[in-house]
DNA sequence: GCTGGCACTCCTGTCTCGTGACTGCTAAGG
DNA sequence: CCTTAGCAGTCACGAGACAGGAGTGCCAGC
């Protein structure tokens, strides 16, 4: 049972107690919320008819709705919307969500694609909810190290290391160079860039490192073309989602069509970068409601994204995707939680 | 419409093109196909009396069902066998799905990961229905370069290179060796073990090659150990699946329950494989319907599959899950001339 | 400002019933 | 002996009717 503690001059904190026991009801049931039902599970210490009274000026001001004339309220996006900024009471972990994520996290590889993959499950699996997790952004990653790899007589292999793996690899053409001038360039690259954020290196800068390296200019060019293709952001970042399944539980996508445009969304890795790529700037967790979120498409949802670090950068993003109707206090719980453990995986990575 | 050639002995020419009959109207209908149908839109020569006789006798036979004592009949788990066994007509690809594959890998790029999941996205698109691919199976590969990254005085990065691209990365410790052990010993391990498939290449042989480097046996056993792991085959095989939007659409799914089964095992790897693996040993396609997929939860489905190669070797497999009522034989020309092009593509990949 | 009472609205689940699409069977005809 | 027309029987399905129930707004009185 939620206690709010009203900070908006129209909301008196009656109404806030109303409009934050709508949102905890609805949420638990799935159903509109009606005066009597208030009036007998909480204690309200009103009769329904005040509350009747209340709940129309709620309405009036924009917080609560009426899916029809003789059925309860339910809340509108500014109604959650206000529950979430002024009214949710943070919910810590349970104990066991507490201890199943530390056990995630204590016997996961070393592998970033299998840490992601892991975190994303988890998260799915704890919230009952869709999960998606951005992998690290290859930009915001301190370069560590580039080898230069010699295949054969015209091919040969890329590949970028940060701290937190190998970043990139890419395949190049070249012709007859030698394999010593690889290791050779690779290790001047490797002293000239060394801890430097890689969107931070450009073209020039890799034909500088390169220049004074006692190599012939066509030799050069094909290593500085290898490298900065091989970096180059064209890539989107990656996006890994879990438990789409869990839409099937929730009565609002019963209805097929509402269902089926989800499940498109989930399938679209850049569609969910989209949705959440602007929370990766926010410092910390955000919770975007219903119409919020920008797309007609998704208007039944609400996401709770939490970014996730390493070193001093926000590398990627957490997020749960579920009905507006979702337990916001219990998901952002769990999502910073989550992200905290990540956060800490990450870390230690390091120093390996 | 069919064109039938029956051989078993049972099935005479009638009842064969009723069956082929019943299959191709109800795979386009969705609705149990009665006597009636049958005699106004095919033109059969006899009346539907007699059409009931014959369909009541494939029903002893095992091949038709009836969904209640007054509907039409739909074909059963048998009877789809014998159909795509015996009776189906190879249907050629499109043109224009021809050329959408063509195209597709055309603009394909040379890393191996997005080969696979852009060849998902297409099956998943111009079939349909659900798709999803085996990514190339480490152990199936040959090797082609060992590079053991020194990154610092404790850590290094052991990386194994084939010919469809980095295969694996493993981070591993060491104690201070040097960074021209590396090398030294990445070349000898190169000489070594070249075009040797991965499968056939052992922690005894790794040994043996590293052996007379002359270099201490606690570097020597850091290494071996380095890059048996980063080999170790304990990774399960990646597999990546698109178009499960699909499903909706499709009558037998509208019921809540069975979808979320068939969602659930979409989103565990695992078992994707695991109803394929056997299909990676077949020479050619596989078709599996309802129960023999040997699993309770989608017995309502069919699968396709068809493996794809590089070299002499199977690598993967392409698969097309959908419901039982799937028109096969568009699904078969779809994921065979799917799998052409990639395996086409692949073997490009290796001239570079 | 709060409350009990009351009329009104409207969703929801249930039930019945007619309709239509099949089937299997039978008897007659080639 | 196979085929066919005719017919009775079965059963799913959708429409319409109906009762029940939940909830509201409003009003008059405290």
């Amino acid at each position: 049972m939620p206690d709010p503690t009203p900070l908006r001059p129209e909301l008196d904190k009656r109404k806030a107690f109303i409009l934050a026991t709508v949102v905890y009801e609805y949420v638990a049931t799935a159903e509109p919320v009606g005066s009597n039902t208030l009036t007998q599970k909480y204690n309200l210490g009103v009769s329904s008819a005040t509350i009747r009274n209340e709940m129309a000026e709620l309405e009036a001001g924009g917080y609560l709705v009426q899916p029809h004339t003789s059925a309860g309220r339910i809340p509108s996006d500014a109604g959650y919307r206000t529950y979430v900024d002024q009214l949710m009471r943070p919910e810590p972990l349970q104990n066991d969500e507490q201890r199943r994520i530390q056990d995630e996290f204590r016997a996961a590889s070393r592998e970033l694609d299998d840490v992601i993959e892991h975190t994303t499950r988890l998260l799915g699996q704890l919230s009952r909810n869709v999960a998606f997790v951005v992998a690290p952004i290859r930009d915001t990653q301190a370069f560590r190290h580039v080898q230069l790899i010699w295949l054969s007589e015209r091919s040969g292999l890329a590949i970028v290391v940060t701290s937190l793996g190998v970043a990139a690899q890419h395949p190049f053409e070249h012709a007859g160079v030698h394999a010593d001038d690889f290791t050779r360039l690779s290790n001047r690259l490797n002293a000239a860039l060394s801890g430097r954020l890689l969107r931070d290196i450009d073209a020039p800068e890799i034909a500088r490192a390169v220049r004074d390296a006692q190599i012939g200019d066509d030799i050069a060019t094909v290593i500085v073309r290898a490298f900065a293709d091989a970096m180059r952001a064209d890539a989107p970042p990656a996006v890994v989602s879990s438990g789409a399944q869990h839409l099937l539980d929730q009565p609002e996508f019963q209805d097929l069509r509402k269902l089926r445009s989800i499940l498109r969304i989930i399938e679209e890795q850049k569609v969910l970068y989209d949705l959440v790529a602007d929370s990766m700037s926010a410092q910390g967790p955000t919770i975007k409601i219903g119409h919020e979120l920008g797309s007609d498409e998704i208007t039944e949802c609400s996401i709770v994204t939490v970014p996730y670090r390493y070193g001093d950068e926000t590398v990627g993003v957490l997020a749960i995707l579920g009905p507006r109707r979702m337990p916001y206090a219990r998901l952002l719980a769990l999502a910073t939680g989550t992200a905290s453990s990540l956060n800490r995986h990450l870390a230690n990575t390091d120093s390996r």
